[in-house]
DNA sequence: ATGTCGTGGACGCCACGA
């Protein structure tokens, strides 16, 4: 059963909800289990206007949201502090035009990233060259943000699978977007910049976030690790515990996506 | 193993994205 963090530890967290109206009984209800301090979104598929931030004030919440409708979106709900926020980031390439795909805030001493990045769709596609070009780019704008020297989580889905472990079966997937050479030396990129991909527990089966909703693939236990979160090294040195809420991908209404829940020591984030 | 979801247009069913 989830539960609340343990005093001293900041939660961070990070869900693709598949629709934030859709789920918005489901988000309220683990917000109140699970009670990160920091929780990142992405395909809220909701415009700005039309985003549940009452909802989620009455639990404590401030919200920042990028959304275009019904493709994409990115939101970062804190309790923390929200300050800083930025949509988008320099050198972001669209398809053709820019898309809700990311989102940062300051959220006390911590920079946070919620992204989502492109699908691909199939490797001859023109979505997959667009996929490779957005993670170039967002790794250009994690370089500068790691200059600053301020700790740094780059948190949400990052439609790739970093290595064959993060897959239910490697076979299954020769040819297909996720796991392609490019897409995992994208990723590759990242860390080298100095983040850590933070490895999370899992509480039942294989360590993955995602499970297509068709044939009963969650049940069979055939699943990804797409959703990522992306640590500095004194944040990634302080981390308690990770997990990933695979209770939230069963019931009624799921998303296909379940939450990763990162505990980070206090003490560590507040020195600087 | 493309079998399920979610959205939105234009209407109860289809196109699209994932």
């Amino acid at each position: 059963m989830a539960a609340p963090a343990v005093p001293g530890t900041l939660r961070l967290a990070t869900w693709n909800v598949n629709s934030l109206r859709a789920r918005l009984p489901r988000l309220l209800e683990w917000l109140a289990q699970v009670q990160p301090d920091v929780l990142c979104l992405q395909e809220t598929k909701v415009a700005d206007a039309g985003f549940p931030q009452a909802e989620l004030e009455q639990l404590g919440y401030a919200s920042a949201a990028a959304g275009e409708g019904a493709y994409n979106g990115v939101a970062i709900l804190s309790r923390v502090g929200l300050e800083d926020v930025t949509r988008g980031f320099a050198g972001e390439p669209g398809f053709p035009a820019p898309e809700s795909r990311a989102i940062a805030a300051s959220c006390g001493p911590v920079r946070v990233w919620s992204i989502y990045a492109p699908n691909g769709r199939t490797l001859e596609d023109p979505h997959y060259a667009y996929k490779l070009q957005w993670l170039a780019a967002l790794a250009e704008a994690a370089r500068g943000e790691l200059a600053t020297g301020a700790r740094l989580a780059l948190c949400g889905d990052f439609n790739v699978a970093p290595s064959d472990e993060d897959v239910w079966d490697p076979a299954q997937f020769i040819g297909s977007t996720h796991v392609s050479a490019p897409e995992r030396e994208a990723i590759r990129a990242l860390l080298d910049l100095g983040l850590t991909d933070l490895q999370p527990r899992a509480l039942k089966g294989a360590p993955f976030t995602y499970w297509d909703y068709r044939a009963g693939m969650f049940h069979k236990g055939c699943g990804m690790r797409i959703d990522l979160v992306l640590l500095d090294a004194a944040l990634a040195a302080g981390v308690r515990d990770a997990y990933i809420d695979r209770d939230a991908r069963k019931g009624s209404k799921p998303s296909d996506h379940a939450p990763v829940v990162v505990d980070v020591r206090a003490a560590t984030v507040a020195s600087t």
